[in-house]
DNA sequence: GCTATAACTCGCTTGCAAGT
DNA sequence: ACTTGCAAGCGAGTTATAGC
């Protein structure tokens, strides 16, 4: 593992990939899915390195002073033989920041088949006048899932920290999403609380199109983030527990395990899919 | 109440000794 | 030669306290 000063480590260029295709990820995140084991310290000190060969940049801060990181021009080309403009606006990150955290851990939980983010998503939007791209709904995600209501289905995801105004639901509801894949389209919104939920089925029910019903439902965050295995999918009339919901069931060893080894572990043995981070 | 300042918190940085 | 972890320290933000 001789290794000179100015050459990548297998776990830089995992890094590297990561940051590509999350977009912008924290400090914390870097540290517990690339640096695991390893002193926070050391971190810092191989993120500061690679801040300053050019492979990857500080974005900003959270409200708590957690460092957010992306990947910078060096780092662009090496991973993907191109640069792009990437632009993460400031106050945005940590909604970034929380969808990568439900990311990370549905593909632990081994339910992912594909996943799109919005920027791949906006970029693949059908480019015709102004006015329809505007107005096109993207999601935060697009998720091609193993098993989600029924087998291989589409679930257009909303990460939610901040509650909208009651007319931009109004809009949202009414507009046109050329990713519904039709009226087999899971909408799933992942809330801060349960009043934020329910008042997004209540204006999805009033403003929605029901000639054509995306199936739609919630999931509190910190529900999904602390315990899979106990949240729920939250509908008008019902609340189906997740599992069912994803056919999960839950192995013996992750009981057992903390939730960061449990992930790890899933992580490395899942196959996932194409240009994958997710592969040891 | 209001303001000034001390005490504390938290993520990050740095120096140093030890490990590979 | 380079990486790592510990301990100490820094800076910015927050909370507690003292004096008016």
């Amino acid at each position: 593992m001789a290794i000179h000063s100015n050459e990548l480590t297998e776990r830089d260029l995992k890094l590297l990939k990561l940051l590509l295709d999350f977009g912008v990820v924290s400090s914390v995140q870097l540290s517990k899915w690339i640096f695991p084991k390893v002193a926070r310290t050391t971190v810092l000190r191989r993120l500061r390195l690679l801040e300053k060969r050019g492979m990857i940049r500080k974005r900003g801060t959270l409200p708590d002073a957690t460092a957010v990181w992306m990947i910078d021009q060096k780092g662009q080309r090496l991973i993907a033989g191109m640069t792009e403009n990437l632009y993460f606006p400031a106050h945005q990150l940590e909604h970034e920041i929380t969808l990568n955290e439900i990311r990370w851990r549905l593909h632990g939980l081994g339910v992912v088949q594909s996943w799109m983010n919005e920027r791949e998503l906006r970029r693949k939007a059908p480019d015709r006048n102004g006015f329809e791209r505007e107005n096109l709904a993207i999601p935060d995600a697009v998720i091609l899932m193993k098993h989600f209501g029924r087998p291989e289905a589409f679930v257009r995801m909303e990460v939610e920290l901040n509650i909208k105004s009651n007319e931009r639901y109004k809009r949202l509801f009414q507009r046109v999403d050329p990713y519904s894949q039709g009226a087999r389209a899971w909408l799933w919104y992942l809330v801060k609380n349960r009043s934020m939920g329910n008042r997004i089925l209540r204006y999805a029910k009033k403003h929605g199109d029901y000639s054509l019903p995306p199936i739609l439902g919630f999931t509190v965050i910190d529900d999904f983030l602390t315990d899979p295995w106990s949240a729920e999918f939250h509908q008008l009339e019902k609340a189906t527990a997740l599992t069912t919901i994803m056919k999960l069931s839950r192995p013996e060893s992750a009981v057992k395990n903390t939730h960061a080894h449990a992930s790890a572990q899933a992580m490395s043995t899942e196959g996932l899919n194409e240009n994958n981070v997710f592969a040891a």
